[in-house]
DNA sequence: CGGTGATTTGATTACCTTCAAGATCAGTGG
DNA sequence: CCACTGATCTTGAAGGTAATCAAATCACCG
């Protein structure tokens, strides 16, 4: 395939990036696309009282920043969760080769289109389920979008970071996070290891979390 | 431009709805996407217990349903908060026009990637905001966008929907969000109507809210 | 072994939901 | 004209969920 080629051609500049380093700061103005080759990133806001929120989660394989094309002054953050190597995929490359193949163009607005998807569901969760239930949804979440990158099975698996990083995508303190990850490990669906936590009933967690997969709007198979 | 002739040559269908209509349910596979003429749609999602939580507002002269465009399932519900009249414009033309012309093509992604930049504000509110607050930025943001739609001065302005509505939109009960809008009238920032709610001071409620609009992505001016 | 970051536990308080009931208003039919 | 209905708005009280404040324990690292 010709697309496939030109997308090939990019050769990107990779970088190596620690835990807990900041990628871009909210506002800063980007030149680049961060194309996700290993470890974990997380979107964040910023609130005035320093707080932050991480909004959504990117894996390897993910493009962290398309937006960015159509919009090149991010309103967010790209923190590393876990230590990290990306590459910087220009936007001027972007531009061009969506400008030249159609169905690149397309594929993009439809992964921005995914994006806003899982987001449109956070919201709900967010505002309708209790904490256990969002702790439970979004590790459903995570073994599903782990699988589908062919990162393992996605039924048992750990999350290698520590507890402040999940209450920042929860939306929790980190003492009631840990109440609630005592709750399921009590169920007997995660073990807590030192910085991380482990999956170990997929089913389960999916179950208490009336977790339905349709808004990741994956490939029918 | 022939751009902007290409788009006016649609000439697509209009309808009308009444208030509390659903135009579009989750699931439903769609081939138009809906252009909004005159009142108010919600975006929405269906908990299995019957609760609805709405996810996004659209406004006159907003694109509902550009998302479809890329994914034809729509996960999402489309409810009529107010009367409405909108336009369906075929999945058909728009794909057509946006293959003829890089620029539109790049603004319908632009357009999803302003969606998606609002949900993530959204997350980050519904995750850390307490209910006054979350209240105080919806109508901060709406003031906003009513002003960019050109539909008024959008520092004073009616919300002409129930309270249901809007505690379905903030994820509250409709009884707290009562009291909570009693809270904003008694600081003269809001007056509460029959079936709506006005805003008396949106320069209050914006310092309340700690409300930014640069998520908007509003056009510099 | 002391220091630092992470996890866990306890007690108190603020926020929000739930259940219950009363009040107001528009529209309908007798 | 009036009683009736249904939707909306409002108020009260009780209970559950999560935040806050405070402190103890644990694991790793230099």
């Amino acid at each position: 395939m010709e697309e496939r080629e030109a997308l090939l051609a990019i050769s990107p500049a990779s970088r190596k990036w620690d835990a807990k380093r900041d990628l871009v700061r909210p506002r800063q103005r980007i030149s680049h696309a961060t194309l996700v080759a290993e470890g974990i990133l997380g979107r964040f806001a910023l609130f005035a009282d320093g707080r932050r929120q991480i909004t959504a989660l990117h894996f390897p394989g993910d493009m962290a920043d398309l937006h960015s094309v159509p919009v090149t002054i991010s309103g967010w953050g790209l923190t590393a969760l876990t230590p990290a190597i990306v590459y910087e995929v220009p936007h001027s490359d972007l531009r061009m080769i969506s400008e030249r193949y159609d169905a690149i163009a397309m594929a993009f607005w439809r992964d921005t289109v995914v994006d806003s998807s899982i987001l449109a569901k956070w919201v709900s969760v967010m505002a309708a389920m209790k904490a256990s239930e969002r702790l439970a949804h979004l590790l459903c979440e995570i073994g599903i979008r782990r699988q589908m990158a062919g990162l393992g099975s996605g039924t048992s698996f750990v999350l290698p970071f520590p507890q402040v990083q999940l209450a920042d995508i929860l939306g929790l303190t980190p003492i009631h996070l840990n109440r609630m990850i005592g709750e399921l490990r009590a169920l007997g669906l995660v073990e807590s290891l030192d910085r991380g936590l482990k999956v170990l009933d997929h089913r389960g967690l999916c179950c208490l979390a009336d977790f339905e997969d349709s808004y990741l709007l994956l490939p029918p198979r």
